[in-house]
DNA sequence: GTATTTCTAGAACGATATTCTAGAATAGTT
DNA sequence: AACTATTCTAGAATATCGTTCTAGAAATAC
């Protein structure tokens, strides 16, 4: 027997699943609250209960796809034993999670830019930030063996990620001039040159 | 005396410039025709006679960004006489343009992202890809003495500006840890690196 | 001097995000 | 079991948006 809980999160997830789609057919601008109410069967006034506004939609979503996303980053760090394995698989996982997953990929392009999460932005920041803080944990020991380079903190966002980043927009807006998988090996190869000390 | 064309382009920059503080004041998606309405003083029927629709504006004003940005790319280029100096410059210059141009560079970064300009797509994709071929241009004779790795053309996109680009949207974001010139030779380093055969 | 093009103006229209009121279904309490 | 409170859904109503349309003014061309 269903609970009301289990509609009311059946029908939270069934409005995150008609956005991500609306979003991958027609566009994040094009993708309005009616859209979102015929693809998932909810009323107006269910989608303003469950996430407040239309920014509270796709904010939610944009949580989802990033803890996924972070959850395989996560166990690609977990299991390597080197900094040379760790720095190649962040950017291999990365990319790999981007050809798995196209549409929330390119939602979370569609949706970081722009003022669109403005009011959210401090939350976001913060998730974010927990995630790197991981990252800058499992450096740590091979900062101090000087096998990578010491940087700023901020500095390894834009070196390790930003070459994937500036690639995958590329791939998801359609120029796919190489496979992911050759692509992966030519970044994470950049990627490592860059990060190690001169 | 003002002819008609005068006070045609006058009203067309006066847009523009409307729509440029507009977006940087309030965020794109914010930007209305009536508030572009409001800071030109030009009327809805002007507007539209100018640019056709609303993304038209943006569109110009995306064009007229990116026409100031490559010139200076591209002298930056040109006096360059060492491969170290021509791709550390071609960071160090981007990012200085981003610095002297903090709001034009936030529209670009939200203009480009999403499907805002869709329809001019194709337009876009051409614009830059000419710009991009001077690059690779400038770049053949250090590819051909092996000072520069070769890559196929869209990876060098993705090396040689990626981490420049990350970087730059997390400083117009707001969180400015370091100064730009900080930063620059940094990221210019690093890419620098990476951007050599191993 | 007339015709044509360019440009501006603003009312009108359909679609949008959001708010609001009302009620149904479920959970909690005694 | 009965009553209350809470959660959830529904859809009409509202203000605002992008866009279209018609009309006319101003400059230019012939």
């Amino acid at each position: 027997m269903a609970t009301q809980q289990d509609t009311s999160t059946e029908r939270r997830q069934a409005i995150l699943a008609a956005t991500l789609t609306a979003v991958a057919e027609r566009g994040l601008h094009k993708t309005t609250i009616s859209e979102i109410q015929r693809r998932s069967a909810a009323s107006v006034g269910s989608i303003y209960h469950h996430f407040g506004d239309r920014e509270g939609v796709l904010y939610a979503l944009y949580i989802d796809i990033f803890t996924d996303c972070f959850a395989q980053l996560r166990a690609s760090l977990q299991q390597a034993t080197t900094a040379r394995d760790g720095i190649r698989g962040l950017v291999c996982t990365y990319l790999t999670w981007v050809e798995a997953h196209p549409e929330q990929a390119s939602f979370i392009y569609e949706a970081s830019q722009g003022d669109l999460l403005r009011s959210y932005r401090d939350a976001i920041l913060q998730f974010k930030g927990a995630f790197y803080q991981e990252v800058m944990a499992w450096m740590r020991p091979y900062l101090q063996t000087g096998e990578l380079i010491i940087l700023p903190p901020w500095a390894y966002d834009a070196i390790l990620l930003g070459p994937a980043h500036e690639f995958a927009r590329r791939w998801l807006g359609g120029l796919q001039e190489l496979t992911m998988a050759e692509a992966q090996i030519i970044i994470a190869d950049a990627v490592w040159r860059a990060i190690q000390p001169g």
